[in-house]
Parts: structure tokens; C-alpha cells; sequence
DNA sequence: ACGGTCTAGGCGAACCTTCGCCTGGCCACC
DNA sequence: GGTGGCCAGGCGAAGGTTCGCCTAGACCGT
């Protein structure tokens, strides 16, 4: 039950191994006779090459390593999947190393991947901005892309524009007229947090109207939080007309927050999220949110890898920022088209009517 | 550049690499001044162990191989999410391998990671049920374990239990007085919707309900199917006063439906999912639904292939079942409790003034 | 008959480890 | 002073490949 190896087939062709080699990856000069008799064997035998022998010599293992912080999040999954899928595309694997237990700042985890000799490393774990050991790793041997900042700089970032999509949201808002625009963040300091409070005060700027703190909350990300934060908002800020809600998960909480205060999306608060996961095209009312590229941003980052890997590319862009597109529904007041979820083509009178 | 080997090592310190090699591994007696020569000399060169010679010799690689259909999809990435976690604290290490795109069947991936050399595989991808290949390939040389079906059986399964979500979220429907139950299934053929179909059979013989086929549309688990089979159920039969979604994601879009009808949910129609996704809990209504315990599945998948591996289980269960929970919410009548979503103790009375 | 080219296939080394066993020095004991 | 035992460290082999180079025969032209 054993592994049948390169020699065990060259035993049954009565071959040496060396000649089997050349005839199981075609190169060299065969004759034909001899080449049916070693792939007979072969097949008889269920010969499975080793690719770890393989790889000893070629010091290549068509193999990319991952370091994720958390898969079960439905963006960062989408991340992954993106560069699973143009990995593989190019003969390439993915080793997936999780961080998502507390107390790992990721050191263990590229170790194992640099031991295992991977090609070449993508990190989506946003929590590994602050972790100078993870910075140090990542910039040795083999090349590196990540998809959020690291601790001392020097790795190519390939990801969304995070900054882009939250001024768009807000911009949006903004337009139509609305002026007390509160916004639910990710924790606090964290970078993606920072970024889109960032885009979102600009927005805000762009107008003149001046940033108040008290139309802040904190948030987590998840579906809970956004629905207290939706509570803690209106509770301290109960004449804030829109809301900007730092991804979609938060978002549906909030509309359930709004819901439950007998409030209507969007005639008295108007909502928009961000990220555009499956759900936010089929919320009620459906939800007005910005598209972010995960995938293509996993697409891009293992490109960029794979060209850093193969030497296609030397010095890579310090910063690759991939666009982003609001999509308008009805929680920020597009009216419903029939039958079609996200159609329509502009903001339903009763919203302007009420914010002018 | 290029990595560091135990010679090069060795080299520095002055010692044998065999030597180095004890040090390194703390086997053996070495002289204390000799083992810190060395380590040194490690450290200075930034020595990182090659996996690949070890493997080719120890016959292990501490890597499990993963064939997913979709990681993209919510929950089958929970599975893995749970395989990943477990297989990190027994020092294993995950690779991943899609086959989301069209025209797999499963082989060019299993092969991959055969040629690897992992200890083992694990299988999430439905979509395998039918392919001989891949069953053939799976009863190779490592352990396997299965999260569905596998053609030609002999691959131990461990899976939620299906059939029991399907019969408890209809049970629950027929309790609280519906006889004119739809459902909005998978896609038609699939295993799991068969098992999920056959559940909701179940239920409905177990008090006497003939089934009707017109009461059953399918689906293809988005958000978009559920919405669309919705109407369509509704059209087909509008005395329908209750669902079951196969899945979340179409139990939202169903919700969708209804809502554009002007149906109200629970009072006109009741709707119950399957899954228990993230949003559930907060859609409006909250989502009655069933949770499945994929994250869990992943895990014992995981540790029954990790026991498999090495040694401790010889013949396993041919399947294990694990248990689901119904999730009472407001979408089939609980009344909401204040501030806390998915609380309350039963259904409100207009639904069985309504039904009686 | 002889040098040259081509073809089929083999040889040896290298990749980096681990592991069992060997050696040579030292101490101690009888 | 010989024998036994222990300690530090080295040696050789093995694991499954790939790759460059070599050889032996066949065939060709002169």
C-alpha cells in the first residue's frame, strides 16, 4: 500500500530509472517500444510522481502560501478564492495558514510556510499591520504580496481602495442632500477602519460640513454590532438622516436597528454599506452599498505574485489600488423598479422632498 | 539569496552537518559549547529547516489536502474554516484545491495532491457525488474522509445531518398549524437536495399531508433563485402559508419576494430557512432557521482523518451524523422580545387565528 | 575499412534531510 | 594495566527525483 516510486517502475519495464524519468516528462529520445513498455508499467502500478523529490532538485514547488485571518469572513474568502483560482490556473497550489486564534501574530505561520518552501507568500489578515516579526519574514527569501499594509513597508499591496469607496458612499449620500450623515466603523485603529473614516470625512469636507464625532460608532464588523451600533447612534444622534455603515454585514443589523425604531429606509435614514455581499441586493429594502473587487483583488495580488515569482517582474508597484463602483438601491431612496432588485434610476421624491 | 542548508550551517560552526542536524532537532548528546556554536551559526545564517528533504525521508508531510467545490459559498467555507483549525493544532497544515470552475471532475486535483504526498484528504465538494474517478482515487493510498457522498462509497462521511434540518424546520411548520407548505429547493438531483426534499416528505406524511409536487420550485441556493422561485411559487400557488428554503440565501431572496408582494411574514406566509448564516438573525423579519453546524463538521471531519492518519482509528463509521438545531425567530410567528433578536417563547396569535 | 553523426539508454551526482551505527577519547573500576 | 562504559561527534546510507554527460551500437559517406 506503500508509494510506488520512479525505480519500482523501472524494475517492472526493465528500464533504468533514469530512462523511465525521461520518458514519464517526454524529454529526451526514447524508443517508442520501449516508451509503451515503461508507461504500462507505470499505469499498472498506479505510479504517482513524488512531487516532493521533485521539488528538492528544481527548488520549486508550484506552491503559494496564504496566510489568512479569518476565511470565515465572507470577504476575506472571496480574497482567497480569488487567488486560489488564478494560482491554480497557472499550476500553482495554495497552502492556507490561519491566524484566526488570538495571541499569533503570524510568525509561526510564515515559518511553516517558508519550511515547506513555498514559492511565494499573499497575507489577508489585515491584523497583521502592526506585527514587525511578520514584516521581517515576509521580506526574506521568497517574494511577497500582501493585501492590506505591513509593519515596515516593502511588501507590494495589491487591494481595494478602501478610501475611494467610503468617499463614494458618502459622496453619494451627500448628494442627495443630506447633511447629518453618521457612519458605523470597523475597531477602532484598525487601518481599513482609519482609511474609510478617512474617505468618509472627506466627503464630508468636500460640502463644508464639518466632522462630528458624535456621528461615529464603533462597530466590529459583525451583523450584531452593526445593530447596536444602529441603537447607540440614534440614541445620541436621533436627527441623523443617512447613515454610512463601514461594510454590509453592519449594515443589515442597522436596517433591523432602524426597523425596530419604526423608522423607513431611506424616507427617515437613508442607509448605504459597503462591500456588496450576496444578501444587500435582496434586503428590505435593498440595500445602496459600494462594490469592492475581493476577488479581483485576490486575482490581482496572486498575478503580481506569480510574476515576482517567475521573475516577469522586479520592481513591483509599491501600491496597487483596484476600483471600486457604488451601487444605488433603495435604502439610500432609488425607486423600485418591478421585478428587478437594484434598478431604477433615481432617488424617490419624498426623500428629497423631506431633506430640502 | 538562496536558502540555507544544515551544510551551510554546519559549515560555519565548524561541525559535522549530522551533528548539526541532532542540534538543531535536540536529539542526541552534544557539549553544550558546541550545541551554542551552532545554534548561533543558525541563527546568523537565518537557517530555515527544508520540509521537503524531511518529508522525502520521515514519509509525512503534516499536510492534509482539501478538494472544494466552492470556497466562495458561505458554508462550505465554514467546513474548512473548521478542517483548517483543527488540522493547525495537530501541527498539520491545509493546501486547498478548487474545482469551481466548469468541467472538473475532480481527478486533476486529487492527483495534485497525491503527487504531494499529503496524509490525507478531505473532500468538500458536492459536486463529486457522481464522479467514479475521483471515488477511485480517494480509496487511493492515503486516508480520506468525505462531507458527501462519494461514488462507490467505502470513504467515511461526516456531515451535518440534512435530512433531520429538512424534517425539523417542516416539523416546525406543521406544528404551528400549516398544511399548504412550499419549499424552495436546490438544485434538482443534487444529493442534498434530495436528502433536504426527502425531510420535508417526511414531515408532512408524519401528519397526513399528501406532497404536491406544485408545491415544490427549485432553486440553485443564490439569493436571486430563492427570490425568483418565490414569485414563482406564489404564482403557481398563492394559497401557500408557508415555506421552506432549502437555504438562507434563498430564504432572503423569498423574503424579498414576499415583501414586493405585499405578503406579510408570518401573518400571511411563514418562512423558515436552513443554515443559520450571519444575517438570519437580523433580517425583517428575523430568519426562523435551522443551524447547521458546518464550522463543527470541519472540525470532526478533520480529527476523524487526523485519528485515520495516524493509526488510532482503523475502521471508522461509515457515517456520522452530526446533530442541527432549529432556530425559532420571528419569521415563522415568535414575537419578537425587545433588544434581543431570535428571543421569545412562541407564535404570535394572528398566524394561528388565521390558519385554524 | 574507417572516421563521423545520430540514437537509445545508462551512469553518477546533486538536492537536504534523518537515522542507525561507528569511532576515539576519557574515566573508573577491578 | 586491561576491560567496560559513557560521551561527543562523525560516517554512510537512504529517500525519489532531475540533469548533464557518457557509451555502445547503427548507419552513413568516402
Amino acid at each position: 500500500m506503500t508509494h510506488v516510486s520512479l525505480k519500482d517502475v523501472a524494475g517492472r519495464a526493465g528500464v533504468s530509472f533514469q530512462t523511465t524519468s525521461k520518458v514519464l516528462n517526454g524529454k529526451g529520445t526514447v524508443a517508442p517500444e520501449t516508451r509503451a513498455r515503461i508507461l504500462g508499467a507505470a499505469k499498472d502500478l498506479g505510479y504517482v510522481p513524488n512531487a516532493l523529490a521533485r521539488s528538492l532538485l528544481t527548488r520549486s514547488t508550484c506552491t503559494i502560501g496564504v496566510v489568512a485571518s479569518d476565511l470565515s469572513n465572507a470577504v476575506l474568502s472571496q480574497l482567497v478564492v480569488g487567488i486560489e483560482r488564478e494560482a491554480r490556473q497557472h499550476g500553482h497550489v495554495v497552502i492556507i495558514c490561519s491566524i484566526d486564534y488570538a495571541g499569533s501574530n503570524g510568525e509561526r505561520e510564515l515559518r511553516v510556510l517558508l519550511e515547506r518552501r513555498v514559492d511565494g507568500i499573499i497575507t489577508v489578515a489585515p491584523r497583521l499591520e502592526l506585527e514587525p516579526q511578520a514584516g521581517d519574514l515576509l521580506r526574506g527569501p521568497v517574494p511577497a504580496v500582501t493585501t492590506h499594509p505591513i509593519a515596515g513597508g516593502g511588501i507590494p499591496l495589491v487591494a481595494p481602495d478602501h478610501r475611494r469607496a467610503a468617499l463614494e458612499a458618502t459622496r453619494h449620500l451627500v448628494a442627495l442632500g443630506h447633511r447629518r450623515i453618521g457612519t458605523v466603523t470597523g475597531p477602532r485603529n484598525r487601518h481599513p477602519t482609519l482609511v474609510r473614516l478617512d474617505g468618509y470625512r472627506r466627503a464630508l469636507e468636500e460640502v463644508g460640513v464639518p466632522f462630528d464625532p458624535g456621528l461615529t460608532v464603533e462597530g466590529d464588523w459583525s451583523v450584531e454590532e452593526g445593530y447596536r451600533a444602529g441603537h447607540r447612534l440614534l440614541d445620541h444622534a436621533p436627527d441623523t438622516t443617512a447613515v454610512f455603515a463601514q461594510n454590509d454585514l453592519m449594515a443589515v443589523g442597522l436596517l433591523a436597528a432602524l426597523h425596530e425604531r419604526g423608522l423607513d429606509v431611506p424616507a427617515d435614514c437613508a442607509v448605504v454599506g459597503c462591500d456588496d455581499i450576496a444578501v444587500a441586493a435582496r434586503m428590505v429594502p435593498p440595500l445602496t452599498t459600494v462594490h469592492i473587487p475581493f476577488h479581483e483583488a485576490g486575482t490581482a495580488a496572486a498575478r503580481l505574485l506569480l510574476d515576482l515569482i517567475a521573475g516577469r517582474v522586479t520592481d513591483p508597484a509599491a501600491e496597487t489600488l483596484l476600483p471600486v463602483r457604488l451601487v444605488r438601491r433603495a435604502s439610500c431612496g432609488l425607486r423600485p423598479t418591478a421585478g428587478l432588485g437594484g434598478g431604477g434610476t433615481g432617488p424617490v421624491p419624498a426623500v428629497l422632498d423631506r431633506l430640502a
